[in-house]
DNA sequence: GCGACAG
DNA sequence: ATCTTGTCGC
């Protein structure tokens, strides 16, 4: 199926792909990538980036990156049309195949149970796990100040994620299934791939290389 | 109808 | 996400 180019479209295909997403497995990585983009600030380019990274090191493999014309607008819950592509080129690009994708954005945790990283992961077929800043939807308890602790996120009775506390005394991130990947142990993941700093190093290695791509060459 | 709303 | 400098604190 081609990229949808109305809202409408882009929902009931997120309808199909949610049917396919696998909420439980519980991987062992010897290679995670980290997902992120960059927009060029003529807001007509998006520029996604892999970062690749070795488990549970965290020593740097490689990166690679990809441009593509913006196709689509923003609108919350139908994130993966915008960066999804973007993303997926990079990551295609990479010499080496991930055995885990970091994705920055939610998994499962969406209204329609087909964020980002939960799209991504069915896409590839790649175990994969969804980290936000802030939460789209469902609420999260409180978890407590100490990193490694973590609290349900719900909506409407069923649990989605988890608040995060991944730096003592720093505000959580939101970790959700993406695909192939039970929560608990995308949580536990999400920690061993944390080294100090809110994000997990994936995620802060691939904004990075976004960052810089974006720098270096607005066009294309 | 009103407000919320990943990046 | 992007537009934007310095500044307070560990």
């Amino acid at each position: 199926m081609l990229p949808p180019t109305y809202p409408e479209a882009a929902i009931a295909l997120q309808e199909e792909i949610s049917r396919l997403v696998v909420t439980e497995g519980d991987p062992y990585p010897s290679l995670v990538a980290g997902l992120d983009a960059a927009y060029a600030r003529d807001g007509r380019t998006v520029f996604g980036a892999a970062a690749l990274l070795v488990f549970p090191s965290l020593e740097f493999v490689e990166g690679a990156w990809a441009a593509c014309e913006i196709a689509f607008p923003y609108i919350p819950g139908l994130f993966a049309f915008r960066e999804g592509p973007a993303l997926i080129e990079a990551l295609g690009r990479l010499a080496h195949t991930p055995d885990l994708l970091i994705v920055d954005g939610h998994g499962i945790a969406h209204p329609r149970r087909c964020g980002i990283a939960s799209h991504i992961g069915v896409v590839t077929g790649i175990p994969s796990i969804g980290v936000a800043k802030h939460l789209l939807c469902g609420a999260a308890a409180e978890p407590g100040s100490e990193r490694g602790s973590a609290a349900p996120v719900t909506e409407g009775g069923a649990t989605i994620g988890c608040a995060v506390r991944t730096v003592t005394g720093v505000h959580p991130v939101y970790v959700s299934v993406g695909h192939r990947v039970g929560l608990v142990e995308a949580v536990r993941l999400v920690l061993a791939l944390s080294d100090g700093y809110r994000l997990p190093a994936p995620i802060r290695a691939a904004h990075a290389l976004a960052n810089r791509v974006r720098e270096r060459g607005d066009g294309l």
